[in-house]
Parts: C-alpha cells; sequence; structure tokens
DNA sequence: GCACGTCAGTAGACACTGTCTACCAATGGT
DNA sequence: ACCATTGGTAGACAGTGTCTACTGACGTGC
C-alpha cells in the first residue's frame, strides 16, 4: 500500500476500478466510494463535481487498460492486418467477459459524461487503428463503413454474451465461433 | 380514455409504456408511475412485489410490439428469406431509433426480472423466426450461429446509433448503409 | 509574529428512491 | 349479521446524489 494517500483523486478512481471489478456497476455509489476511501461522503466533490464524472473517470481506466492489452497483442505488427483484427476482437471479447462490471460501464452511456474530454480521447484511437486495419485488410470497400458494422458486431456479441442469451442458441460456452463468423462475415474468409 | 379505470395491473403498464417512450429509462421510478396513475406509492407492490417486475412487464409491452411490427412487416411472406431478413433487420433498427427509451429498457438485463416467463416467450420467438429465415437464405451454414452473430450486429449497430458513434465515422445520418453491409456480410451479398 | 485567504475535507440537510408494515374501507359469501 | 379476503393508503426506514455551511491546516505577505 504505497499509495496510502496518494491524492484523493486517483485514489477514489482507484477505488471505484476495484469496486466495479469486483461487484459491478451498481456497487459504484458515490457514497460507497467515499467510504471505501476513508472519507466523508462529501469529499469526492472537489475533485469530481457530480457522480457521473467520477464515474466517468473510472470507465476510463477502463477505455486505457484496453487500449493497452491490444497493444500488448499486437506486438510489433508483423502479422496480416486481417489477423491482427482477429486478436484486437479476441482481446476485446476477452475483456468484456473477464471484466463484466467495467465493460459495462464502458458503455453505459446514461452514467458517463460523454463530454468529458479524456474518454473521448481514450476510446478514439482503438476505432481508429480498427478502421486502419480493415482498409488494409480490405482495400475495395468503404473502411469506416465495414470497421463500423464490425465494431458493432462484436459489442452485441459481447452483450448478448455476458447475458447469456447466445449460449443456448450455439451450444457451446465458447465465443469463438461467433468471433471468427463474425471476422469472417465482415473481412472475408482466407488465411485461418 | 375508456380505459380510465381499467385495473390497475394494465393500467400501471399503460402509464409506464408511456413514461418510457416520452421521457426514458430514468423516468421510470416506481412513484412517478404511480402518481401519473393516481394511486399512492404502495398501490403496485400489489400486483408487482418489485420495481423490476413492473419494469419487466412494461418491456414486455415493447417486445410484443417491435413482434407485431416485424409480422406486419412481412405480411404473407411471399418475398425470399434474404429480402424478410432484410425488412425485419429495418423494422428492428427503425423501432430502435424510434423508440429509443423502450429499447434501452428492452436490453437493460440489470432492470428486467429474466426469471419473468413473459419475458423470455415474447422475446424468443421473434429470434426463433430469424434462425428459422437465415437457414433458408443459407443453407450451406450453421443457421443458429449465422441468426447469433447477426442478431448482435443488429444490436450493436442500434445501440451504437443511438449514442452516436457511427454517425461520426460514417458520414451519414442514415443507418442504411450500415444495415445493407451487415446483411450483405452474414447473408451474401446477392439480389438487391 | 501574525493576520489573511485558499484549499481539503467534514457534517448535516434536502428531496427522492424502493421496500416493508400496519391499517382501512369496501365487497361478497355464508 | 358476521366474517374474511381484496385493493389500496399512509407512514416508516435505509439508502442515494446534491447542496451548503462550517472547520482546520497550510502557506504567503507584511
Amino acid at each position: 500500500m504505497s499509495e496510502r494517500n496518494a491524492g484523493l483523486r486517483t485514489r477514489l478512481v482507484d477505488v471505484g476500478v476495484e469496486l466495479v471489478t469486483a461487484e459491478g456497476v451498481q456497487a459504484l455509489s458515490l457514497r460507497e466510494i467515499a467510504r471505501r476511501a476513508g472519507v466523508s461522503h462529501g469529499a469526492p466533490r472537489r475533485y469530481f463535481p457530480t457522480h457521473l464524472e467520477l464515474l466517468s473517470a473510472i470507465a476510463r481506466r477502463g477505455f486505457e487498460d484496453l487500449a493497452a492489452r491490444g497493444a500488448a497483442a499486437l506486438g510489433d505488427g508483423t502479422e496480416s492486418s486481417r489477423r491482427q483484427v482477429a486478436t484486437l476482437g479476441r482481446v476485446y471479447l476477452d475483456f468484456a467477459l473477464t471484466h463484466r462490471g467495467m465493460h459495462e460501464l464502458m458503455f453505459r452511456h446514461d452514467l458517463l459524461e460523454s463530454n468529458t474530454l479524456g474518454l473521448r480521447d481514450a476510446s478514439l484511437p482503438v476505432f481508429g487503428l480498427l478502421v486502419d486495419l480493415v482498409g488494409r485488410a480490405r482495400p475495395d470497400v468503404d473502411a469506416r463503413l465495414v470497421a463500423g458494422a464490425l465494431l458493432a458486431n462484436l459489442y452485441g456479441i459481447a452483450q448478448l454474451w455476458t447475458w447469456g442469451s447466445l449460449q443456448l442458441t450455439t451450444g457451446t460456452d465458447d465465443f469463438t465461433p461467433l468471433l471468427d463468423a463474425a471476422l469472417d462475415a465482415h473481412l472475408g474468409r482466407e488465411d485461418r
């Protein structure tokens, strides 16, 4: 515990990340976070004028974490762009399913202050990279359109899967077939 | 207003449907619904033991509404299965974007009592029909898998579009290109 | 050395939420 | 005429986010 008193601002976000990871979004009440940080319920207001801004700061950690995992998985980027998109998709789905609370928070737009500059800054480059890779993998189509459709597909799979709506119909408890189906659909089936 | 006193049970659901349509999910507090129905805040408890069960009943109306619109749009089903899936997709996206509050509620699993029998009963047949049509349109693949992936794609498009995350990147304010991209991707491009 | 203003956090109030419990008034059956 | 069940009221309770008044501590200027 070196950051026992590392500034209340970051400590609140730390507590929030732990809390949403361990207990989910509904546990992220302002007063509970303050309690676990060992301060009064009015203290967070000094750094986060509203509850939503604190939640946005916590979600921002999620996007940064996801981006870091993506970058780590891509490595030096020597693989084909097609395979790079595949690994990005797998990293995203893995993240969404192992950090369900955080993933839910990251896309609960009613809980986030979307004009929080940091949020867009942390989430946009991921999408930019995806557009770039898709454009390289399929030079024949509108990359932004296909990337958008693919992103929507991945997000939808993540959501329906966490709700269990797809295990019943697909039969397995492995989302790989779904992921491959989406990648094949949007990028075409080639090397595998 | 013939149903001025049509039984509190259905009146509460009516009020909820109006409310979520007009003001969104966050307006659906138990006490506000009771207020607008002209009863005390404890009255709903007689018919809906918990808030979630009332919300589930409201969401059920959404699924029934959506299913009715789908059936009406399909007509007698003389078109090709490929085109039938296309119309279903368009009906769904239209519904999601013109009834944003209701659509959000329908997929807010943290607000719904999933073991509410009526909910699964109202939402499953829609998916069953989709699997059936996909199987007819693409007999060469696992229909349940492709239908699941397509459904996830449509849901993701609906969500990202309502958040405005896709208008920026695709340029237009018409979701048709995205819908067509998803359909072409999962069902193959043929008649158009 | 001392007043002064700023900063960080406390404590309490307010309106609102969902749930629970005690009560009450009507209604219909025997 | 009595009684029990039904359908709804009213108040309490713990919890929430926000707002405001207040309290110390700290550094700076004089």
